[in-house]
DNA sequence: ATATATTTTTTACACGCGTAAATTTTTTAG
DNA sequence: CTAAAAAATTTACGCGTGTAAAAAATATAT
């Protein structure tokens, strides 16, 4: 059974015994025909597998069917995770997820939206660089393609912000944290690449007032997104030059702890909760491998699930009215408290 | 300054005085017109920022400028670690990087292919899944767009096969472990996603006959991609009903060995060289993680920067040849013995 | 069966750019 | 300065699809 070649819309109608602008119709929407024209176009399909031109579709379309995500850093499996989320939502939702990452580079980033740009995606779904980020560039983006905001708020970057509830999952670690031992010592970077972190900070200082308590920082140096490697580094230094008030440290992201733990592993302090442990040290964000530390980081969860599915739900939506709501939405979810061996 | 909206390349040829199908040409390629036309046209470009639109472009030319990169799983760091720097590459040869995650899913694969081929990519680099892929439908997608098969090598597949060399990096590993201590047991999953496993598990009986000791495999139960969790459940198992042989642990990849690390500390079992040390660990592929874990991973690293850069030179050669070449060529490349602490 | 509503067909143009052929202009060589 | 070479312009068509308008065919309701 040889299959015909089929060129193009022209040839396949004739094929199929459709007229061209009936097919048309059909691969825009394939119930917007009467069902028995469905059925004998979709017999055609079977017996010679054709599929519209991408390109040709596109260019004559206002909306195209291409939802951009742009990520700071891909390698980062958070991002990974969120990302792989995300795109299978988009999929789902009958759209075209290109993934983009920025590598942690502001140029790129302008780079990437350019790109989605030109293939003018009905919409974007934008995790920033945050304090690096171009914010002209974005702006200007932004008034061009309905964008959502995601992870790291920059206000007035796009129509609406999802993320996580950084006050809220801070306070609820340290509350733990404080009624089952010493009061935490936060542990961040001093030039934070992300505005969460920040937040963070924000409301570790005032929860630990609120509830009686010194706040005491420690900040690592170090530029980028190398967070394991810093953490790891200025850890060690830390508690070697015993620059920790007390036995408990609350370290700003999961990252951070990661390479936290190995530098205290290596000084042969037992890190976790029971008798014989020389510190609890925890974590921020329920990182994919904060499950497989030594010991196992005790966290506080983003709501990967939530945050990726409001996102989606808020693009589509965006696509579907056509118009921006004047008034930018800020969604936050939740963290909830996932305790493991660490504290 | 108002800028001046410019709709299309009409439009902007005659803003910038210079003939459209001049104007096509330069965006082509910049150098193939007169310095002094290239420079009036890049004022006018700075003026008004236009670009050609991506679709009309594509609709016309039988080469794209877009470079499909296809990965198992991108959420798992070592692909995102490749694939970034595949990505990296790419743009700086001029192409325009498209990158799918299958996600551990076959159907997914296959429609990641689908929707490659309907944007017409100048080639692709498809790492496959590997035992779980669907032969055929990649076959078919092979005769029809230059592909290169990296990481995981299915015979066939592809114009060439870029990937690693399993044999010589297990046996460099086995060897250093045999001459340090006692010979390593082999620890794999039993029905492993990835056809690397297979090779790893033949030079590890090879390598370990011909030195003279007897091989010992334990076989972790399982499905699908969280290795570090059957790592760490199967590892557990198997080091409570003391299955190893001797004192020394191969595991089949880092993300095996990064859950058997887990499953040590937890059962209170010190793992390094020194003394007071009750086992040795040692990983395979450098992970991005490997780096953190407790001790940190001793392993045998894939040569990243290698196998992206050939790969990415290999499939813009044939891109630019336009003829496959008949001979499918493999090029693996060494694996460097990487010291730490836990073997 | 007839009138009405719904679909499909026919026809024709639009989208934005690639590209070929013939002509004109500009540059380079002698 | 002239001839030859190189580059730019003019003109015109093609790519594969979207989509509008009018006409024809089919389905549904009365």
């Amino acid at each position: 059974m040889s299959r015909p070649k089929i060129r193009n819309m022209e040839e396949f109608a004739a094929f199929s015994g459709i007229s061209r602008p009936t097919v048309s119709k059909y691969f825009h929407d394939p119930d917007s025909v009467r069902a028995s024209t469905k059925e004998r176009i979709e017999t055609a399909i079977a017996q010679c597998d054709y599929r519209p031109n991408i390109f040709a579709i596109n260019q004559n379309r206002k909306l195209t069917k291409n939802v951009g995500i742009v990520v700071p850093y891909l390698a980062d499996p958070f991002f990974a995770e969120i990302a792989r989320r995300i795109e299978t939502l988009v999929i789902a939702g009958g759209f075209r997820p290109i993934t983009l990452s920025s590598h942690g580079d502001p140029a790129l980033e302008v780079a990437n939206l350019a790109s989605l740009r030109s293939i003018k995606p009905a919409g974007v779904l934008l995790a920033p660089l945050g304090r690096a980020s171009n914010r002209t560039a974005i702006e200007e983006f932004c008034a061009h393609v309905p964008t959502v905001n995601f992870d790291s708020n920059i206000e007035g970057v796009g129509t609406a912000f999802v993320g996580h509830n950084n006050a809220q999952a801070t306070s609820v670690m340290l509350e733990y944290l404080i009624r089952s031992g010493e009061p935490p010592v936060f542990f961040e970077m001093k030039t934070p690449p992300n505005p969460n972190a920040n937040k963070r900070r924000n409301a570790y200082i005032e929860t630990m007032e609120r509830l009686g308590h010194t706040p005491h920082i420690v900040h690592a140096e170090g530029e980028g997104w190398e967070m394991e490697e810093i953490g790891y580094r200025c850890g060690k230094q830390a508690l070697m030059s015993k620059q920790f008030a007390t036995n408990t440290v609350f370290c700003s992201n999961d990252r951070l702890a990661i390479g936290f733990l190995v530098a205290a592993y290596e000084l042969g302090l037992r890190v976790g909760l029971g008798e014989g442990c020389a510190m609890r040290v925890a974590g921020h964000d329920n990182h994919p491998f904060s499950r497989f530390t030594c010991p196992t980081l005790t966290t506080v969860s983003h709501n990967y699930a939530s945050i990726a599915a409001s996102g989606v739900e808020t693009i589509l939506k965006l696509i579907e009215s056509g118009a921006p709501d004047p008034q930018r939405k800020t969604t936050l979810f939740d963290g909830e408290l996932i305790m493991r061996a660490s504290a």
